[in-house]
RNA sequence: GCGCCCGUAGCUCAACUGGAUAGAGCGUCAGCCUCCGGAGCUGAAGGUUACAGGUUCGACCCCUGUCGGGCGCACCA
């Protein structure tokens, strides 16, 4: 090993390539693309790879040929490798030494924290966006599952050696927070017992009557009576709205690097964005977008009233860099569309360095992906700058019926009500434990339950019953063994150990993958690989002191890869698990 | 009408970017504590991966079509 940090995964790229240069096999940049995995058949092996199936046809070899070739070469010396085998059409199977296996313990426990830890990312610096609700109410259950896994990203990616950060974009400068503003002085009129007419289209909820009644009088007063107190009202309002959704996700245990504030790219970034869009000429001035079939034409007439007025407007090629049609940029009326600010809060985000981006959207906003990203190829930004997540929808169950979720006051609609009811560890296990493009379920039932259904406390359980036999032995005057490898006398031993070593990997996968949901498989699958361990093999035995300080180290170090995995999530380990009422039912 | 996402065991979901015999939990059935937390473990049953073609050594994964479910569709954000 070249030391800590490292991967196998990088031994395993190092070993092929000089395998394959003393074979005298020419790889080109396959072996950058190559699939390295650990194999869900253990007898397996470790490590496989299809390398050789891969390059049969350009070697113009039998794929087992190839295989063989390369098994041959590989250096096996220095590596956490005793053996490789051909096997099946071609795979080449890697089997972890005994030395390895046996080190593995001293080095988690030794690594603590920062195991799992890699440089796989390189450094590239990356920007994960979340949330990013306007600021036009509380923090809703769907921005839940968006804060639980973008700010899990954010660490994953930190982990497996990108350097990254996150970001909360305001929407400002819109519309909607001119209606807020407009919304809030209604109320505080009505609060003091004077009548303003409420907007058309305002926001009715409860909460900006709540907010109204808090406004300092005075000021409050002084603002009404002026021509131009709604902006007063507006600038309050965004404040304090704000401060309210910074304060939920706080207490969800979600934050952030930075609030952009889109008001800041007006009006400067923005026209400076529009510029460039005209001189790279990328842009056309014109009432209707050109190339329109009469179908789409026949569309725009019946959309006339919705898409408000006619006029000459500023459109972005967008069909030239792979948009399904031309976008309006500014209005005929001279206002940006939401377009352009966004091509120039994104411009802006390449301009800090950083050289991805990713986006955690609604499933409302898919069809805007390719938007946006001819938006920011038109200016000339790597085409895979740009990646968005659609996280979808959740639905609410509770015992598998349907809860409504609606933005009436009274209703189950908020992030503060579901920490209430299942708790934030809870909630963002679920929200962590499917991948973002599926549609979940989240049953508010199950969640409350603590027991076997639940896979949140089945994981905080295991962490939980290693914690209390590590005390156990110390009651015994039985400690970890510290130093030497350890000793392996069951098969149930060895499994765990190998499951533990598989952490990196499953970091560094997921990472890349942009997919967090892995992190509680493993979690799972780990807390499951500890209980048939703890179920075979007697930890603490007096009668047997050298074998259980082994195998107390070996339990110290599957609570740390629990602890490291659970961090990941954002969800705690607890040291001990109360049993509640329910969870004894 | 067009575009995107989804469809895997009775239910909720995995399957490591195209790999070896498609796996977990719940539910059902049958077992396991003189022992460290039984909130646990072991086993059984349960599948034409919506359907039909195609691509190749190999397909849940890629391509085409069909059927279902969701979402979006023009100077709202």
């Amino acid at each position: 090993m070249r030391g800590e940090w490292t991967l196998v995964w990088n031994e395993l790229r190092h070993g092929l390539a000089t395998a394959l240069a003393a074979a005298g096999i020419d790889a080109g940049d396959r072996l950058a693309k190559v699939e390295l995995a650990i194999p869900r058949e253990r007898s397996h092996g470790d490590w496989t790879t299809n390398l050789a199936m891969i390059l049969a046809k350009a070697a113009k070899q039998p794929p087992r040929a190839v295989a063989d070739a390369i098994a041959k070469h590989f250096p096996l010396e220095g590596t956490p490798f005793s053996a490789v085998e051909v096997a099946g059409p071609g795979f080449l199977n890697f089997r972890y030494r005994d030395t390895f296996v046996a080190a593995l313990p001293v080095r988690i426990l030794s690594e603590g924290g920062a195991y799992g830890r890699s440089d796989a990312g390189a450094g590239e610096k990356v920007l994960v966006e979340f949330v990013s609700a306007n600021p036009t109410g509380p923090m809703n259950i769907v921005s839940a599952r968006a804060a639980a896994v973008g700010s899990s990203l954010v660490r994953l990616l930190d982990m497996a050696g990108f350097a990254s950060a996150s970001e909360f974009y305001v929407n400002d400068a819109g519309n909607q927070v001119d209606l807020l503003g407009e919304s809030m002085a209604a109320r505080f009129a009505e609060h003091i017992g004077e009548s303003r007419p409420f907007p058309e289209e305002g926001y009715r909820g409860e909460y900006v009557r709540t907010l109204a009644a808090e406004l300092p009088d005075a000021e409050a007063r002084a603002a009404l009576a002026r021509p131009d107190g709604a902006r007063w009202f507006r600038d309050q309002a965004l404040v304090r709205m704000i401060e309210w959704q910074k304060r939920d996700l706080a207490a969800y245990g979600v934050t952030f690097d930075r609030w952009f504030l889109e008001s800041v790219l007006h009006p400067g970034a923005v026209d400076k964005t529009r510029e460039q869009l005209i001189e790279r000429g990328v842009t056309y001035r014109a009432e209707k977008p050109e190339g329109v079939t009469e179908a789409a034409e026949a569309r725009v007439g019946a959309n006339e009233g919705a898409a408000g007025g006619s006029g000459i407007a500023l459109w972005l090629r967008a069909t030239q860099f792979g948009d399904s049609m031309d976008r309006v940029i500014t209005r005929s009326d001279g206002r940006p569309t939401y377009l352009l600010p966004d091509i120039a809060y994104h411009l802006d985000k390449r301009t800090r360095g950083f050289r991805t981006a990713i986006n955690l959207w609604g499933p409302d906003h898919h069809a805007y992906i390719t938007t946006l990203t001819a938006g920011l190829k038109a200016l000339g930004l790597e085409e895979d700058f740009l990646h968005v997540l659609i996280v979808q929808q959740v639905n609410l169950l509770r015992d598998g019926q349907a809860v409504k979720m609606s933005k009436r006051a009274g209703e189950f609609d908020t992030l503060t009500d579901l920490i209430d009811e299942v708790g934030a560890d809870c909630a963002k296990f679920f929200f962590l434990m499917r991948s973002t493009t599926s549609h979940l379920d989240f049953d508010l039932a199950l969640a409350k339950k603590q027991n076997d259904e639940n896979p949140a406390f089945y994981v905080q359980y295991a962490h939980a019953r290693i914690c209390s036999v590590i005390a156990k032995g110390a009651e015994l005057g039985l400690a970890a063994a510290t130093g030497e490898p350890t000793e392996l006398t069951d098969a149930a031993e060895t499994s765990l150990v190998r499951q533990l070593a598989t952490w990196p990997e499953v970091v560094r996968g997921a990472a890349q993958a942009r997919e967090p949901h892995r992190i509680p498989t493993f979690l799972v699958e780990t807390a499951a690989e500890f209980h048939r361990f703890y179920h075979a093999c007697r930890v603490a035995d007096p009668a047997q002191p050298a074998l259980s300080r082994h195998r107390l180290r070996l339990c110290a170090a599957a609570a740390q890869v629990l602890r490291n995995g659970l961090a990941l999530m954002g969800v705690s380990a607890p040291e001990r698990l109360e049993r509640s009422e329910e969870g004894l039912a």
